[in-house]
DNA sequence: CGTTTAGTTGACCGTGCTCAAGGGGCGTGG
DNA sequence: CCACGCCCCTTGAGCACGGTCAACTAAACG
């Protein structure tokens, strides 16, 4: 874990994930953007960024990788419970509570800005915009966690492959990280894929074969591609609006 | 659903609720129960307060009874995500977000406060302690959210159930709702219970049995008593730190 | 009394888990 | 250069957890 100072660093996607919850002022946007550049740390793939019963200090906003919000049973069953993309934070409010209630993990390489609580507070209290934006992207992940105990309980494993495929799609795609119109990255393995649905590795490998021979996507080198979102969102009973995310 | 004024109505879960992350003082604790009886509304079992693509405008506090939130798949397969009991609210923040992005129906009759957003924000500005304690509920509530995912993905059935009713008991514990030291109503129908967990209704029926069985409930009448606190804990996995109610 | 709703039980079956083994890519070290 | 280990993906076989369907009981209610 090492500081990044300097050029080079996109603080894009966490400003486009404000914007889409509220218009953030030019000033507003070069604050921020300032603060974001302040205090930029990396971490490896597999490192845990925040482990559970953590006293809460700082908060950390992703610029670029994966991170996955999970818990472990004492068996050691694992759940994932969210993904952590580029322009999330990793809990803006979390420190008005006094510990951590879950762990979140590097799956891939990452770029972060870590601001102090009340470096943000001051942000937010200059500008109403920006304050509602960030307790708007806490809802919104509200949301996803509520919609991801639909996917869990209720659907099945086709369909719950299908649905978590389509959410990750939009998302990125709000910050601009689709690689093109059809396609997106997914640097993630297989167990983590698994943890996610709830499912075991076995079955969604095979799950993700059936998506395959049905046409829906493709899925070779960590790029997944959907060649027919229609029908993958059907199969996954997939409606956007819980993802508040405009587009 | 009809207008309540006067007396006989109780504030106090609400205000317990919202103590269990900040001290709230005196004059502030006067207001909010002011604000609390200037509207409350009485509505009957099996009713839908909130549907999923409403537009959030009022802000409402349970006073008495429970309710679920949950979402429905086009093919009518139900999953709660959660359950909304005396003191928690339904969503103090959710105006921020142009749409409900769930639904929350009455699963007993219900007695609850609204206030309009405006008149909340007067009231956390003027106490910061208050905001925080709204802030935290939330927050709360989304980390409850989390742990029904890991409930749901990846616990067992009898591990499930074990931990809802643990969960169930705890919180009722917090606003001073239970019985007597080991038990507390449970009011609502094992359709429910199963929408909850994720389980087909026949088999929540022989895991509460197994639970019965095994010395640890009794469930009669809509009557929850706990016989083994530790050993239930233990069979659902149960560590109560994602509740963040410090008791 | 008939109807409805909630709980219960039995029988059968299927989705998805477990266990186990093997293949491919990749980095490391002999 | 090859050997080895490691991680990830894949496949097969058997099984179990939990779902589905159906029928029956008991209580509540008009």
């Amino acid at each position: 874990m090492n500081i990044t100072r300097g050029i080079g660093i996109q603080t894009d996607p966490a400003i486009r994930r404000l914007s889409a919850f509220r218009p953030i002022n030019e000033v507003t946007t070069a604050a921020l953007d300032r603060a974001l550049r302040e205090r930029v740390l990396r971490i490896d793939a597999g490192q845990d960024l925040i482990a559970e019963g953590d006293r809460p200090d700082r908060i950390r906003i992703v610029l670029s990788g994966w991170l996955a919000r999970y818990k472990t049973l004492e068996d050691g069953r694992r759940q994932i419970v969210n993904f952590v993309l580029p322009g999330d934070s990793c809990d803006a409010l979390a420190y008005l509570l006094p510990r951590q209630d879950h762990s979140i993990s590097s799956l891939t390489a990452v770029m972060y800005s870590e601001i102090d609580p009340e470096r943000l507070e001051v942000l937010m209290a200059s500008d109403q915009m920006l304050a509602e934006a960030v307790l708007c992207e806490a809802l919104a992940n509200c949301s996803i966690q509520r919609e991801w105990a639909v996917n869990i309980g209720r659907r099945m494993a086709l369909e719950r492959v299908a649905h978590l495929l389509c959410e990750i799609f939009e998302r990125l795609r709000t910050v601009r990280l689709l690689l093109n119109g059809d396609s997106c990255g997914l640097p993630v393995t297989q167990t983590d894929l698994a943890d996610a649905t709830g499912l075991s590795v076995v079955h969604l490998n095979r799950t993700l074969q059936e998506l395959r021979a049905a046409g829906l996507i493709v899925l070779r080198e960590r790029i997944l591609t959907i060649c027919d979102l229609p029908a993958l969102r059907n199969a996954g009973l997939f409606s956007p609006l819980y993802l508040h995310s405009a587009g």
